[in-house]
DNA sequence: TCCCCTCTAGACCAATCGGTCTATGCCTGT
DNA sequence: ACAGGCATAGACCGATTGGTCTAGAGGGGA
């Protein structure tokens, strides 16, 4: 519990992170995400001037960052790449299961439904980029040569991504645990 | 030009496929499908009593069966299952750059984002695993294994997925057409 | 004590949402 | 010619959307 008072801001991104994620950008209002966070109107307004897109935005870095962390804790201690990339996987699907709402992809789902503004898009892009980076980046300290281990990185990230859809609209998180498997890092 | 004069219904359900894929089906208004599809919207509520969910469903399932046509078109040619699979990859590829619209799976953006509704989930369930025992059926039909086919053709479901939301994030198909090669379809 | 600035609070707004309703074409069978 | 039903047409509705605006609570510095 390391979330002693946490302030209004991160209140309304953290809500906004699970909600979007839940039912995408149009699926969620911002009424939705104001009282489940128990903030008036506002408060959005003063912290994101721009409204519903600046927070989704804000909510996006923040699954970003968790994402970010959670491939660092799978791969940090992992002997080679495909314990890592294994790792990663069980670790997402436990995730899956304990958040007992089915989600998927926090990016897909928060930047991808949302307006066709193409800011969204390039920050989606943005921010798989980075995840695959660092992917490819443990893949290059396990030996991997620099072009093998970003397609490995982007072939991994491309299997999550599906696995999340199959995951979710089989209401199970066996796509995700059978993914490493599938894609020969486990024999 | 087989398309003399589609009715209306076909053209609401078109167009309602066209639009709920580029923005997802909350992103989607019924002003807006009815204006693309020329249609007051009374025959939208005589045709389909349920409004714009009996629509997304009934899209969903056009576009279900053109994946369906598509998948035969690649498989029925091809001397062996990687060749297939390659195929299938090229044709969508080849899909999405005349769409210009950088749209990604037609089920996944209509069905997914959609309502909480279970039906919905459960629709998408059977699209998906329709089109996955398609492509099992090609798999063993080139020989492999029940199982072995099975795992092929949902990890090819997977990639897709995955390389769909990388091609859209993108703006290029490529992700698409190099899905093959990290699958180890081709050599 | 007073000021000032950050943040909270929610009333309020126009626009749009999905959906219902009645009226009327229009085509077919008789 | 007429009847009857399928389909079109769009005015209309309440609810909800994202966003703006004014008011005031609260706390730190002078």
């Amino acid at each position: 519990m390391t979330h002693p008072a946490p302030s209004t801001r991160d209140r309304l991104v953290l809500n906004a992170a699970l909600l979007f994620r839940q039912k995408g950008y149009h699926g969620v209002g911002v009424a939705e995400i104001l009282a489940q966070a128990g903030a008036p109107k506002g408060s959005l307004y003063h912290h994101f001037p721009n409204g519903k897109s600046d927070l989704a935005l804000a909510a996006a870095d923040w699954a970003s960052t968790e994402m970010m962390r959670i491939i660092g804790d799978a791969f940090d201690t992992a002997p080679d790449f495909a314990t890592g990339a294994t790792t990663l996987c069980y670790k997402l699907a436990k995730l899956f299961d304990l958040s007992g709402h089915w989600d998927g992809c926090p990016i897909s789902a928060t930047l991808f439904e949302g307006p066709q503004n193409d800011a969204f898009r390039a920050k989606s892009a943005a921010l798989f980029d980075s995840w695959i980076a660092e992917v490819a980046r443990h893949g290059q300290r396990f030996g991997l040569g620099a072009a093998a281990a970003k397609d490995a990185a982007e072939m991994l990230l491309m299997g999550l991504e599906g696995a999340w859809i199959l995951a979710r609209v089989r209401k199970t998180s066996d796509p995700l645990r059978r993914l490493p498997g599938l894609l020969g890092h486990q024999s």
